[in-house]
RNA sequence: GGCCCCGUCGUCUAGCGGUUCAGGAUAUCUGGUUCUCAUCCAGAAGAUCGCGGGUUCGAAUCCCGCCGGGGUCACCA
């Protein structure tokens, strides 16, 4: 079987949103599945819509994400160089074959020119046609014009590794710009003649280019070039499911979800299954499974809704997947500003009792925070607490007291506590949802926390009693 | 407007002529897990499979028409 090489081809005009992390996913799982290759192209080509820090943004992303590349710009490799700005020669020489061949000429037109042509057809609620102008005489050449492929209209069928069997009749091929005035080729040419010299095997491409595959085979078959099996993917839709996302509909740059807190093999999971899925119900897949069962031809036709809350489950799903060790390591940028000098052991503790609590790490510091440092007593928890508010003053103190009493001695472990904590419900004769409440809210002052045996023998016994002391002060 | 692609619970999806007039996940709601939040467990609600024809003993699954959505028609990718 034919070595499968696959690429992707990056514009580098910003940031990149979860529509080219995907198709970069894709690409990724196939060579690896295949034991190929995959490549990173850099195409720019379009000197104005270039930005220069794009590319060592684009880079970050994908390393990030682990979707490790053969080669590419930075490591280079046979075919190199991996950016096409670099390449301008290649594209050039090949636009020569073309205009030896017959199959290219010079675009005598100007941009205004060519505009009017194009508003007519408009006007006339027409399909704009090049070809319908093409000059009966065009002068030679000297690349300060565009190169124009002089197509030869036909109908195509082709395979399509998701959509399947296409056709498109010869309205849908015309004389497309190869090597544009400044001397930069477009991208329908320049991908071209790369894949080919590149030896990609499988183009993945979102839908929007689908139109323009019937150019690319009048084309392919100009440079008497075997095409590679090609693949389109569905949109990922905008929340709004009206339209593919896109950066206008504030699709948020990959690496914001690096920030908040979501694990990258949490990412993957959900973009692989954002449009594929291996036919089962298994819904969260490590990146080793992904590899191994992906297939392209269980990629949907239809787009799909980008839907955080999804996400947001997903995430959490891995993250308690984790080891502690593991999970350690991850969130070591996320904890709050108190715990930089808390002991790595203490704050492993902490790590584990709210692990099923972390949807992204960004949470850590709102979860975690008063195991760090003492918060100021706030009281309204315990007037706004339905079973607490009941009680006066007084009554409240008493309870403090002998929960302050009853966990003095003992070892302070989970299992002390339990059994120290539930003889306090007999000897007291409170409810739980009294007596653990209130001790809960005295030893955390927050709203929500893991269970009490738990947070107080991480807190430590000094801790514990301390806040309830501060509490039975702070009540009036 | 031409051409092309798509159309199953709010959302992601299973389903590829009959054990499925629809399964799973998520989101929502309810109950349970000695306190809160979360996890976990149980349960509820939620899709006349875009619509209309046809083929067939039988269709979400095949065919046709229509409707709806999207893409494309750049010296952008």
């Amino acid at each position: 079987m034919k070595n499968v090489r696959t690429r992707f081809a990056v514009s580098p005009t910003g940031y990149m949103h979860v529509g080219g992390a995907r198709n970069a996913l894709f690409d990724w799982l196939l060579a690896k599945q295949k034991g190929g290759q995959f490549i990173l192209r850099i195409e720019d080509t379009d000197q104005a819509r270039l930005n220069k820090e794009a590319v060592s943004h684009i880079i970050d992303t994908l390393k990030w994400l682990g979707l490790n590349w053969d080669e590419g710009p930075d490591n280079g490799g046979p075919h190199a160089p991996y950016t096409q700005s670099e390449r301008l020669d290649i594209y050039k020489e090949w636009g020569q074959r073309l205009i030896k061949s017959g199959r290219a000429y010079t675009d005598p037109y100007s941009i205004e020119e060519v505009e009017s042509f194009r508003q007519a057809a408009q006007k006339a609620k027409k399909p704009f046609l090049y070809r319908e102008h093409r000059p009966t005489n065009p002068p030679k050449w000297d690349g300060n014009q565009p190169l124009r492929l002089k197509s030869e209209p036909k109908a195509y069928k082709w395979h399509d590794e998701v959509l399947g069997e296409l056709q498109a009749g010869p309205e849908a091929i015309d004389d497309f710009v190869l090597i544009k005035s400044d001397g930069f080729a477009t991208y329908n040419f320049s991908h071209i003649v790369d894949d080919h010299l590149m030896e990609v095997s499988h183009i993945i491409r979102s839908q929007e280019f689908l139109a323009s595959v019937p150019r690319y085979l009048n084309l392919y078959e100009a440079l008497d070039i075997q095409p590679p099996v090609m693949a389109t993917l569905p949109f990922i839709m905008a929340p709004d499911g009206k339209r593919k996302l896109s950066k206008r509909d504030h699709a948020k740059d990959v690496l914001d979800y690096a920030r908040d807190g979501y694990l990258p093999e949490a990412i993957v999971n959900f973009l692989a299954t954002l449009g594929w899925n291996d036919g089962t119900e298994q819904e969260v897949f490590s990146v080793d499974e992904l590899v191994q069962k992906f297939s392209l031809s269980r990629v949907h036709r239809g787009g799909a809704k980008f839907d955080e809350q999804r996400l947001t489950w997903l995430n959490g799903a891995h993250i308690r997947q984790l080891n502690i060790e593991e999970l350690y390591k991850r969130a070591e940028k996320f904890w709050p500003k108190d715990a930089e000098d808390a002991p790595n052991e203490y704050k492993k503790q902490v790590l584990a009792i709210v692990q099923e609590r972390l949807k992204y790490l960004a949470e850590l510091p709102d979860l975690t925070n008063f195991f760090f440092q003492g918060l100021p007593v706030d009281n309204s928890l315990i007037t706004s607490h339905k079973q607490l508010k009941k009680l006066s003053v007084a009554e409240l103190k008493e309870l403090l007291t002998a929960a302050k009493v009853a966990l003095k001695d003992g070892d302070f472990s989970v299992n002390d506590l339990t059994e120290r904590l539930n003889k306090l419900l007999e000897t007291t004769g409170q409810k739980p949802a009294v007596l653990f409440s209130l001790i809960r809210i005295a030893t955390t002052q927050a709203p929500a926390s893991p269970g009490l045996a738990e947070t107080m023998a991480v807190l430590g016994r000094e801790a514990s009693l301390l806040r309830i002391e501060q509490q039975i002060d702070n009540l009036n």
